[in-house]
DNA sequence: TTATGTGCAAAACATTTGCAGGAGT
DNA sequence: ACTCCTGCAAATGTTTTGCACATAA
């Protein structure tokens, strides 16, 4: 059995990292991609996948399955809660207290084993809810 | 502004709801056009696509926006929370209190109107934990 | 009769992957 | 040196859409 190589530091991973530690608005693969590209214009976009993904298996970064087509990802890794805006898909952080207790709960009403949970609460942001407004108007 | 005409009654959208009323396994759009085509041979993807959405629009179903790379659909309508398998994917209902409360403590923390809420627990099923048994043995 | 819905196929997205050359350790 | 990693491009998988024909109301 091999020792598993740690991961090399690379500067497409220390970037990417760099760039996702800046904002707190969840992007997207493609979002990210983007940001590094500004830095490291011949980045490819598969370089940006496969390295979010790793990220987040060893835990350095949080990958959010949250509703909408894509996924997201956060260089908050402490367990927090997320509100999505079904209006233009925006995800926030949502800061109320993490119910440690209720994974065992669920433990109990499943077989599975359970390992964790997410709270994903959907909404209209307050960008949106103007636009509604302004929209109901005409 | 037009009165809306209702959803017609064909024999796909019959078909659909018949089908995913008769199972509890939360299936993607492509395992319900595998079960409707056994009836409905010549039917469409896209049909059934266009008609799970509709559907979802309009109350009828639940459109499950869980993780993993596919949306999955339910005809329980009733609030509750899901656990998926992280090994298999597989996504079941688990059957404990659902809090209404929650919503308003949410709505304090932040800017959004909040609609609902969705709980989505992880873990690993009964089948995988065995198939990881017998592959640790190897 | 006529607006809606359907089947089919193509398009549009999101993500993953194979490979030859490049870079970290 | 020797892996592991990257860029590129092609492949894959999921969902949406355009259009001519069919059908429920």
């Amino acid at each position: 059995m091999q020792e598993h190589t740690p991961m090399r530091l690379t500067t497409q991973r220390q970037i990417i990292l760099e760039e996702l530690l800046k904002v707190t608005s969840h992007p997207t693969a493609n979002e990210v991609y983007d940001m590094v590209r500004k830095r490291l214009p011949r980045i490819g976009l598969g370089t940006v996948y496969r390295n979010l993904e790793l990220m987040a298996e060893t835990g350095m970064i949080l990958k959010l399955e949250v509703g909408g087509t894509q996924k997201r990802f956060d260089a908050t890794i402490q367990p927090h809660y997320h509100v999505r805006c079904m209006e233009c898909g925006k995800v926030d952080d949502i800061d109320i207290a993490v119910q440690q207790d209720i994974n065992e709960t669920a433990a109990q009403a499943c077989h599975y084993q359970i390992i964790g949970h997410h709270i994903e609460f959907t909404g209209i942001c307050s960008n949106c809810t103007q636009s509604d407004k302004t929209a109901s108007i005409n």
